[in-house]
DNA sequence: AAATTAAATTTCAAATATAGAAATATTAAA
DNA sequence: TTTAATATTTCTATATTTGAAATTTAATTT
């Protein structure tokens, strides 16, 4: 057997990832019937995660995120010290195109955004730190799944269901292969509205001085020019920003 | 009775709290020791943690912080949307006052940072967002104390030591008492390297258009003068700073 | 203002999951 | 290769959690 899982701390997370599914306060009754759990389990949870200072009680019944998570997610994007390295770079990127840029990590199979630019426009698409990005329908994904070890990208084939989300997700394995092979070569990345209808991303690795692949950069927006006629000029402003952080590592 | 508390969902947070004790790694025998719990029990739970996604293992038996807090720091701090609200006029006062400046809310018992905003310049104290404050020994702490319903201060008064942290430490409930009643009066709150010796601050309360306190703002430094010569100016600015919040809230 | 309803909270016994001892496996150092 | 230290698994007594039922609280309708 493997190690035990201690089955409350796991609900209690189910219990805070409802928050990171767009609630912002939970009542006992809707963490219940969202987790399809006993409505006094529930309320147990709520007070306990209160109690730890997870959670705040707003009104009776009634809680919101505390600010713990404040200071753990900080230390979570400093200690590794990647996202404060990369932001510089970022910020310099988003304001030399004009676009949004980010960084990415993968953890748990998928891509996570750690750092951010945005352009200094009135409109834009934003991204959350934190936020997870699926491995085979976006340009990070694809990135970090094209790069991965052989046999971690076969095991993670075959797990994951390939399922369309737009009218361009690829979904038979084997395009993905050939897709995966095909950044391999090139050395970057597209979306090309796989993920998000209207939402394009070109993207590129950035490795430590051994080769290793340590994160990623990309410029995303609702613009197909991100991906066509701009390509070539992104593609190497993109390159030379990954290079710069080399220095930096 | 109350509510009942889960043990094992608060031993999971003790354990996470150990990482925000300035540990960026953590292994069984080590969390084990600090928590004085079994060996096994602490391997048990930083596994749970890590299927969950809280840690990650870097190498056999040894965690780092995953960036799931990432996501839930974020909302956590843009759920209220006070942090984002406050950004733009910390980002101001740093810029004009060549200091840093924070805001904090208060939460179980201390004031808490949720913004902050750095001066331009090569050195300078910084704070790390979701870091909390003793109430009775920091400028932020004593004006959330100060302008508190009056049986909510006599009640953490009376489960509160005030144990000396610098030679300048209140530790007296009477000095402290009087103290508090001196800041509502003024308007203001001065540390005087009563938390961390040479580091001065000054706050003012930020209130909404019914008169509630919602936050607080400060300057703060290693240079006496923020609380000696350049009072005067400084708090006009804080004041001002404070008001144009009340705009946006 | 009283009655009604819905949800939050507490109490208690049964069921279950956790804790820790002991054994084993793994890694690093000598 | 041996030794030592720590990580991991197995097993079962025991402490903890669970959920039904009862009670309290607050909001909504009459």
């Amino acid at each position: 057997m493997t190690t035990q899982i201690n089955g409350s701390v796991v609900k209690a997370f189910k219990i805070l990832d409802l928050f990171t599914e767009g609630r912002s306060e939970l009542t006992a009754t809707e963490a219940a019937r969202a987790l399809k759990i006993n409505m006094i389990t529930a309320h147990r949870f709520l007070h306990t995660l209160e109690h730890i200072g997870a959670l705040v009680m707003v009104s009776r019944g009634v809680f919101r995120l505390g600010y713990l998570f404040a200071e753990l997610g900080d230390r979570a994007l400093r200690d590794g010290g990647l996202a404060a390295a990369l932001q510089p770079v970022l910020d310099q990127l988003a304001r030399d195109l004009g676009e949004a840029c980010m960084a990415t990590v993968f953890e748990r199979d998928m891509a996570v955004c750690i750092a951010k630019a945005l352009p200094d426009r009135p409109l834009y698409v934003d991204i959350r730190i934190g936020s997870r990005l699926d491995a085979f329908c976006t340009a990070h994904g694809k990135l970090w799944l094209a790069f991965m070890e052989e046999d971690q990208r076969d095991a993670w084939l075959n797990r994951t269901r390939l399922q369309a989300i737009t009218a361009n997700t690829i979904t038979s394995p084997t395009a993905l292969r050939q897709e995966l092979d095909q950044i391999r070569r090139d050395g970057y990345a597209v979306n090309n509205a796989e993920r998000e209808k209207d939402i394009y991303a070109l993207a590129v690795p950035v490795t430590n001085r051994n080769g290793k692949m340590i994160s990623a950069l990309s410029v995303f927006g609702a613009s197909a020019s991100l991906i066509t006629q701009n390509r070539p000029t992104l593609l190497t402003r993109l390159q030379e920003a990954a290079k710069s952080c080399q220095t930096g590592l």
